[in-house]
DNA sequence: GTGAATTATGTAATCGCTTGCAGGCGGAGG
DNA sequence: CCTCCGCCTGCAAGCGATTACATAATTCAC
């Protein structure tokens, strides 16, 4: 049996997305297929007599279609389509008319294809639910569009094996340039990356190869700036709350916190706490480092995102910030200024990180003299409410914690 | 001048990005081009005497390059990277080490395209700053993982040209399934978008259509829980704080409370006053708010992420919460509960919501049967601190509000 | 009015991958 | 030894765009 039409009557529909194709016995097409095209399996869902049941993917909408309803070719929809005004007006208005008829969108996966090249770039964040991160990639963003660019996102929940896939997806996508702001990447990851040949930008990981550049915060000197003026005030029983990131700027705000303690105030005595990234991370964190043995007069966290949740943590219990307990943060996020008490934090310049990131990913003179290089921002210590000196040096210098459940709160 | 041959010493290298291939003077193939295959000019920097500079945009690394190191055809690896098990099993470890050996890693461009569908969702969202639209992307995602699927996200920061851009985007990248958790939807759009046929879920907009279906969470049930609250503890001058988004939930928010309010306690002052989304929206909402002559004993507010900015600006007032004045959010996300005083708000179950976004667009029994429909979520009241009986209740009725410039936070 | 110069459009190869069909190879059965 | 039947593998036609080159349609100079 042979399909004797094309005429679409023919074929009855059952809903707009399923329709079922008479099958077809050609010796030249084999058992199954169209007269007018191939038809691949994969879009069949069931046989059904002398049918088979076929579900629309898509709209059979391509460059063909406009251009049949226009009546020209296919090389010219596109030349339309992508302003080369070298097509005559009339003809232009025909076939805009035509796109817009029929509804027409290009298909983006086609086109990347064909053009070989994608002006997409991708961000890689350890934790979007942190401030922090959806800073950096909404500058990139905001950099991005204003020139044409896209960005997709990968969220890796400091899942390593999460940020593996997101690689594998990046690369497979071809995407332009790739910003990788996470903690957990190893050395497998980066060479995955550099084998790519796609410009990278790490940052705080790795070191520059010829397509990757690093952009870096000067941690050493911010922790150094929040340990002395802690010093400056007095404090001497310092606690510094990370979190479970092995790798990159966690570990270096911690060993520079250890280093700079160390120097300039040898006495003091020092604790490492921590916990998951983020407000409960935060607070169950500075729950077990109270009922410690150790008596902190200083929490120094590892960012504001985990600050916060420390806060929460201490009015709980009735510690009083900063009488009683001085705590810092580091990021300057905007909610550590709508925390109470307000944070006292290292600003680190997420707009400036975001727009450089752009600049260096984005092929250009800025590219050009960046790439490969690595790239040192300088952080600032910004004074708040939370921190004072120490109770010590007040009054009785006795912590007033009550027990560790509180009045309960949802 | 033609090119006589084409090993690769034959090409002068100068960097690893850069190559200089030979003019080709072929009546056959035209001014320029190479020996094996065309050159699209596209990828052609600059002539330099008989050589044209050419930047590699990516390595020449396709299925190709694999089925030849192999020793198979294209088919074969295809067959094997796809996991189809016709494949011997020897064949199948040698195709495997090409692979690895060469870092190859599939174009998805192209697998999409020959695919003629992908396992791709998408995902608008209004603010991703906002953890609310963070906690149901971070479930939609969460859900798609674990089968298979890919997010990506488009951000629209609440501009109706980029919210057209970004649906431009997903539609040419013909995403499986699109969720628009955007209030600024015009008809216009969901029409492009019904158009379409992608399957679209609406979070509480427009109307259900073939395609289309919607999750709308029942405010009139969570306003009224709020107001019923209220009005229990005995509030009578009540401000609503809303956003500039004309469509929506939000109006859909102010609207029922206004209702409510009017049937409830129908001798109520109310006020409707609005901001921008976010923790700067909502603070400068409240100052603008407390210099009016407008004196509440609540505010009510349209969202927790605008609330936190309310509370801290009554802070800075020196207005104490909840005792002068009782505040409410909605949504309850995560800072709800850290911030000080934590918040009485509505809880709107995001994980679900993610959750049903994701069986609902991606095709199975749940889809079958969800499609098409509206789907209605229940809110939850939770209480909190920031709520409590007014002051006119209390002691003298009189607030304290300090000047509106206090001491000066950065 | 005619050929040259210019401009507009068409033809078809190509991007990298998937997959229907064909063909090769090897062992079982006759 | 030959046929039949699976199991693997290869061939080649798509997918829907872009674009080099060819050709058709204009314009223009003389």
């Amino acid at each position: 049996m042979t399909c004797r039409s094309c005429s679409r009557t023919k074929y009855p529909h059952t809903s707009d997305r399923i329709l079922f194709l008479p099958l077809v016995q050609d010796s030249a097409s084999g058992p199954i297929g169209h007269l007018s095209k191939r038809l691949h399996l994969n879009r069949i869902e069931a046989a059904v007599g002398e049918f088979v049941m076929v579900r629309e993917q898509f709209p059979l909408l391509n460059l063909e279609a406009v251009a049949k309803r226009a009546g020209v070719s296919t090389a010219t929809v596109s030349r339309v389509l992508n302003n080369l005004n070298v097509v005559k007006g009339s003809t232009r208005t025909r076939v805009l008319k035509a796109a817009e008829e029929l509804r027409y969108h290009p298909n983006l996966h086609a086109r990347s294809l064909a053009r070989g090249k994608s002006r997409t770039l991708g961000i890689l964040v350890s934790n979007m639910e942190n401030p922090f991160f959806f800073d950096i990639y909404h500058a990139l963003e905001s950099a991005a569009h204003s020139c044409g660019y896209e960005v997709v996102v990968a969220n890796t929940d400091y899942r390593s094996e999460q940020l593996v896939a997101s690689v594998r997806l990046m690369i497979g996508w071809r995407v332009a340039g790739l910003a990788a702001v996470v903690s957990e990447m190893d050395s497998h990851l980066i060479q995955m990356l550099a084998d790519s040949r796609i410009p990278i930008v790490f940052y705080d990981v790795g070191t520059p190869q010829k397509n990757i550049t690093n952009v870096r915060v000067d941690y050493r000197k911010g922790m150094k700036k929040i340990v002395e003026y802690l010093h400056s005030l007095g404090h001497t029983r310092m606690a510094f709350l990370g979190h479970h990131s092995t790798l990159g700027p966690i570990s270096e705000r911690e060993k520079t916190f250890l280093e700079t303690v160390k120097r300039i105030s040898p006495h003091a005595e020092v604790r490492i706490a921590s916990g998951s990234d983020g407000l409960e991370g935060g607070r169950l964190a500075a729950r077990e480092l109270l009922s410690s043995s150790f008596d902190p007069t200083a929490i120094i966290c590892v960012n504001d995102f985990m600050a916060v949740g420390v806060l929460r943590q201490l009015r709980d219990q009735g510690v009083r910030v900063p009488e009683e307990i001085s705590v810092t943060g580091f990021d300057n996020i905007k909610l550590s200024e709508f925390c109470s008490p307000a944070l006292t934090t290292v600003h680190i310049p997420r707009e400036k990180i975001g727009q450089k990131i752009f600049e260096i990913l984005v092929p250009g003179e800025s590219s050009d003299r960046l790439a490969g290089q690595e790239i040192l921002i300088d952080p600032e210590l910004v004074v708040r409410e939370s921190t004072s000196v120490p109770r010590s040096e007040q009054a009785g210098g006795s912590i007033s914690k009550r027990a560790v459940s509180p009045a309960v709160v949802r």
